[in-house]
DNA sequence: TATGAATGAGGTTTCATTCAT
DNA sequence: GATGAATGAAACCTCATTCAT
């Protein structure tokens, strides 16, 4: 028999031979629970599935049941970071505000969450290549919406004119914010003893906004 | 028996049963050359110990001879890519020009090389936390040379009054700076297809001295 | 992940990935029983765990579901050869016998166990010293249970002024016996050529009564 | 080419490369030495020719000129042993003293010197089997000339009327006595902590009397 | 749907021995 | 005679995956 039923837990269709979605999803979740620490604390390949099944708390078939491979659990896992990401930056946008003061938020907010998971972005940094090529597109596709976000901020700051910025060079600005951002996790060895993260975030919010603003002192 | 020779190629001293110094360090070059590549094909984990040999055209003995463990490959490895990183570098160091050219000099040199070894760059990003706590510090402790010789450079700018900064964000500023041209390789799916490696270059040295510089456009 | 499974056979518990107790004790005995002959045949060190596997008639990763270390089998064949010493012996013993008579009919019994599995009582001499200190003294505690049953037996026939023996030579008199007896398994090739089995037990029987026995020729 | 010398260091003929005899006996005095320290610390199969090449304090191609396989090593030291056992009892004999006299003196004597190379003595116990069935039975020769020590001393006394025993057990008895000398070392787990070497010596030496003389008191 | 025992290819590492220098 | 680098068969053990229950 071959897998064929259709659990949906983000693009990439993962067969799985249970029928019901809501279980699914449900058992789903725990497995990525169970797994995100475990490669976070030992590395996907140091990781067993004997230990994912032990800790997701069913057994090695069950387990079996709702995924088809162990790269499949990283491809859960790491989509699942990616949406948390996306979706913790979610909670400051749309109000309306001007752009400068979006922007803020909105960079002050991005670094707060990856303060909150730095260990996953590390993951991400670190296991994503680990995935095949068809999977890491799906996870680089959800990573490129939060760069979208803030290439949508630069763009209205632009046409509202509190932005200096050449308008060919906003998605490049776009990528180095969320760079930066992401730096905060995957440079913490050399930044956490230099700064807290609300140091952090000023300093490099001033930064930034000293190149985007006209020339004037932030 | 405990390996007990004193190959030198770097702080960490890693043990072999092979007495001559000179031989040692030819070998392990060889096992670097070889293994480099794979790593970045396959990633370290999924590199056998077996595959190293061969590509270093020596038998499985032979190569244990050379090292105790495929971990001390790792880190030959990365020791060994940051070293390369940072004699790039010095290339367009030490000559007698104002802060900002030698800062423009230095970060399109830095991003040169990045491109020419960029996979070798994100094997970095990827791997080093497979080595253990002592080797990844003396990864990491390579690797902080680099955001050094910018740390300088801003320094001598401050100074020489031409870069307007507040002095206590020199050294994050440095960090920006290297992992802002680290980027180039780390995040190449998203840039390579829309900027040509002159173009990133540039764009992004506009931006960066369009904060540096006071105020005037660059 | 550890092996945490609970599958009893000796006070030391060896961890296995097996959850059914009966399986585990039924796939360990197969286990012991293959493995003594090879050990018996080839030693401890020159047999393979492949060999072991193959020999009990599953692959060799069921083997290490069953046991996490080589050195794990070594421990449940010397416990197990001890075991069946002790209950070899145990036979003849708790009938309402003379001393002298028990005595004499424990050692006969003990030299003809010893004489049915002479090569295991070899094996025990010759691997012990292979096992964890740990391990070690499990098996040598194993084996002090004979000597014990010897000191019993000399002590109730001091009571019944049956023995004519300082009662502070007890304890060393039985270890001598125990000696004697084992020594016709790890001297078999300088005395099978002398003698028989009968002859051996007889003559051995009579040189211990006549020092034990007060005076008279027995 | 063959080796073909025949450098003489007991009644086996090891063949080496190398053609003074005094070298080659000299040379392998050190490694006898070396080798006999690891055996007994690790064991034969845990220790490795570069390791018994090292603490012979020559390189590993030396140590094979003047042995051909690992196990001629082993050859080598177990017959050392046994030698030195031996010599060790000489000391002792060839006084002219009465029967009994000498029995007791070449019994402590033997003890004794079993006590001074009681790791040794174990070994032997523990590795002969690991030779070649050649070099099993030159070792246990050399074995056997210490029972034979004991058989004349016991001859001579039946012979002038000191011992009552059946000549027929004279050597079964004469190996007894030499189990019982041995067991100093290989029970001395169950031993050391419960008699000190010269209560053991007493103590074995009365039950041993006990038994040869007639029927008085020792 | 859930279980977990069974599988075996394949991973890393060791080490006795050789032989060119 | 001495050296020690090179060899590669083979050792122990792991673990993703299957499938009968």
């Amino acid at each position: 028999m071959v897998k064929g039923g259709e659990g949906v837990s983000g693009p990439k269709k993962i067969p799985t031979f249970v029928k019901d979605p809501r279980l699914v999803e449900e058992r789903r979740d725990q497995i990525i629970r169970a797994a995100v620490d475990l490669f976070i604390s030992k590395g996907f390949h140091k990781t067993t599935t004997r230990e994912i099944a032990q800790a997701s708390k069913f057994s090695i078939g069950t387990l079996y049941e709702y995924i088809s491979t162990k790269e499949d659990i990283l491809y859960l896992v790491c989509y699942d970071i990616n949406r948390r990401m996306r979706e913790g930056l979610e909670h400051v946008l749309g109000r309306a505000l001007p752009a400068d003061e979006e922007l803020r938020l909105a960079f002050r907010r991005l670094v707060e969450v990856i303060d909150a998971m730095d260990d996953d972005v590390l993951l991400i940094y670190q296991e994503t290549k680990s995935l095949t090529r068809e999977a890491m597109h799906d996870v680089l596709a959800k990573e490129t919406e939060i760069t979208v976000v803030f290439a949508d901020i630069l763009k209205r700051g632009l046409q509202e004119g509190v932005f200096r910025l050449d308008v060919q060079d906003v998605d490049l600005m776009a990528e180095n914010i969320v760079v930066l951002a992401e730096m905060w996790a995957f440079r913490r060895w050399a930044l956490r003893h230099k700064y807290t993260l609300e140091q952090y975030i000023e300093r490099q919010t001033r930064l930034l906004l000293s190149e985007l603003l006209s020339g004037e002192r932030v």
